[in-house]
DNA sequence: CCATAACTTGATACCGATATCATTTCTCGG
DNA sequence: CCGAGAAATGATATCGGTATCAAGTTATGG
């Protein structure tokens, strides 16, 4: 038989389909790949390998079936890729966000650490999922290839039980001793001693501490802090504040003040904290940095523009989530990942 | 034949199933639907009903299949969910994040909305893909069952750009006229008049405009502000600034009274922007409020202490959040949905 | 001129869920 | 004691891709 063409061979089973397949098209839905192969005259597996660069098929033919996609408007569906390949190609973020209630952690950080997540992620073909500790129960993160968690509010408890999940992982934070996941953080540590240098270069000796230890990533920064100091046997005075608000800053000044306490240097742990320091600095008739030097934490655009612009300690958000990012791709392909802390800097303006 | 159980038939199909099954087995991950009714003696389909709560299921056969389920920690397969039921369970939010440059529209404003638009979603079982313009192209992007886009960058090629997919669509933003698309904004000209009744309630008679009106929802402030002064026989002037900043809010002041311009009110759309105003008016020597008033827009948390308390126009993100969010879902659902204007508010504090 | 390798392409069997239609068992009135 | 209808369960096909192994075609060398 010459003129037998390979295509052929099972054809009363090929014919018993296609009816089947043209019914399912008046569906609207776009093409799939069988559709474009029966438009090439190929079969799907061969237009599989052309979209997906395959050695396997030879150039012209890719060129083909490349042309006849785009034409089509043909759109490669996920889900089927999805459940061959065992995998979903996807992140799941789960960001500390209580709706309603104390929004002051969220202010300006967790987008910049999304942002660079988002970047490093979706360049990579990854998805970035989206949710908050409440939704983290649902299906689709399960179901997830990695998980990122933010949020200083994440504590062991809550680690653990995404870490039961079998997922790789990676948080966002201050890593404790006897951590087993991989944690990115800045160096808390580092930030306190910087300013502590700071404030001693400055001829500072009576400095106090701002913010609620509680929170690991704060606890490190007053221990960088108060070890620095230490070593040029200095004692700061620790003023704890849970609220990390200028009003928070503000009363504890004055709270300070009332108590007669003398001081000449303030490290609030968040700049809005800072910034009500020295608002109820300037209340109490004294003068920044004249009278008392301020640093504040984070580095937020509004401090350069304060008056007296504040001096703060700088993380780089957008670097921090690109970490986070590479860190769990690294995990996903099961290379080996270690911790790690970013470094940070004092921006110094006016306080 | 009386001792036949059904299972029987087909019998060496089954068989012949079964050793694969087994050797799948041993490839680690969880159990399968499959796997779970062999456990139970009854077929996938059965398990899937249970699970899903079809009352086709015999409440106790329910009860213990659920209980297996739980015992053998299984996971629902997304993917092939999706595949089957050929819908992606997923809403896509595109976020207009510059990574690096002006970080201004960064700030406080889009996470309330992203929270909203996660609480809502995930309660109705909807997964939120989070990306940036850059990343929109991405597969699973496509895929999704509904685009929201937030970013008051986004302007109608970027909106029409994804308006071709074909997909629910909603945006955040300022509605144009003879837009197609279902848009979700607060309403910025009721912002703009509230402010203007409060200046003209308190005697203001020369007020100023600071912002950049090609932002859709800045044209609106400015628009409101204008009419609602205009019906007093009130014209205000306009500042042109395209950064929100507070440099550029003082700078504005400073050329205001550079030019010998007279004036006893600044409407101010940002934050930032009013800040920086208030800072501009002291330096040159008046006073806020006495004798110049001054109202911001957005309500920053930190404006509420900064000093003095800045008066700014409140909108409520998390509550825009969630309309964005009811609004894709339902459209997806195919249900009328039309655009909708969410309220605002004016906090009067001490400018 | 034939055997072997290199290149392309295809048939088939999955991945793990759900829709559809069939089948079995059970209940109940006549 | 039988047939109709309700209740519970099952067999099969299918969603849209990709891995595997087989097979056809062409080039290469002895």
């Amino acid at each position: 038989m010459p003129g037998m063409s390979p295509g052929c061979t099972r054809e009363g089973r090929a014919l018993s389909r296609k009816p089947k397949k043209q019914a399912g098209k008046l569906l609207s839905a776009g093409p799939t790949m069988a559709d474009l192969a029966e438009l090439a005259g190929l079969s799907k597996i061969t237009v599989s390998r052309a979209l997906s660069d395959s050695p396997l098929v030879n150039p012209e033919t890719r060129e083909r079936i490349r042309e006849l996609a785009r034409e089509h408007g043909y759109k490669l569906n996920i889900s089927a890729r999805n459940l061959r390949l065992r995998r979903s190609h996807t992140v799941a973020v789960i960001v500390e966000m209580k709706p309603s209630s104390d929004r002051t952690m969220f202010d300006p950080y967790p987008l910049g650490l999304l942002g660079g997540i988002s970047q490093e992620l979706t360049a990579a073909g990854y998805s970035v999922l989206l949710t908050t500790r409440q939704g983290a129960s649902a299906a689709a993160v399960q179901a997830a290839d990695g998980l990122i968690l933010l949020g200083q509010g994440v504590r062991q408890e809550a680690v653990h039980r995404f870490d039961k999940l079998g997922v790789p992982m990676v948080v966002w934070g201050a890593g404790l001793e006897g951590d087993t996941h991989v944690v990115v953080g800045s160096d808390n540590r580092l930030g306190g001693a910087v300013v502590a240098e700071y404030f001693f270069g400055r001829g500072r000796r009576h400095p106090v501490f701002i913010g609620n230890p509680s929170h690991p990533e704060i606890y490190d920064r007053l221990n960088g802090f108060v070890d620095a100091l230490g070593a040029h046997g200095i004692k700061p005075l620790l003023m704890r504040r849970d609220e990390f608000t200028p009003d928070s800053g503000a009363d504890a000044v004055h709270s300070l003040h009332a108590r007669g306490v003398d001081f000449d240097a303030i490290f609030a742990c968040s700049d809005l904290l800072a910034m009500g320091a020295i608002r109820g600095i300037q209340e109490m008739g004294r003068s920044v940095p004249g009278d008392v030097s301020v640093v504040g934490y984070d580095d937020m655009p509004l401090g350069a523009s304060f008056l007296p612009a504040l001096s703060s300690v700088h993380q780089d958000w957008q670097e921090g989530g690109m970490l986070l990012a590479r860190k769990v791709l690294a995990l996903i392909r099961d290379e080996p990942v270690e911790s790690e802390t970013l470094p940070v800097s004092l921006v110094v303006r006016s306080t």
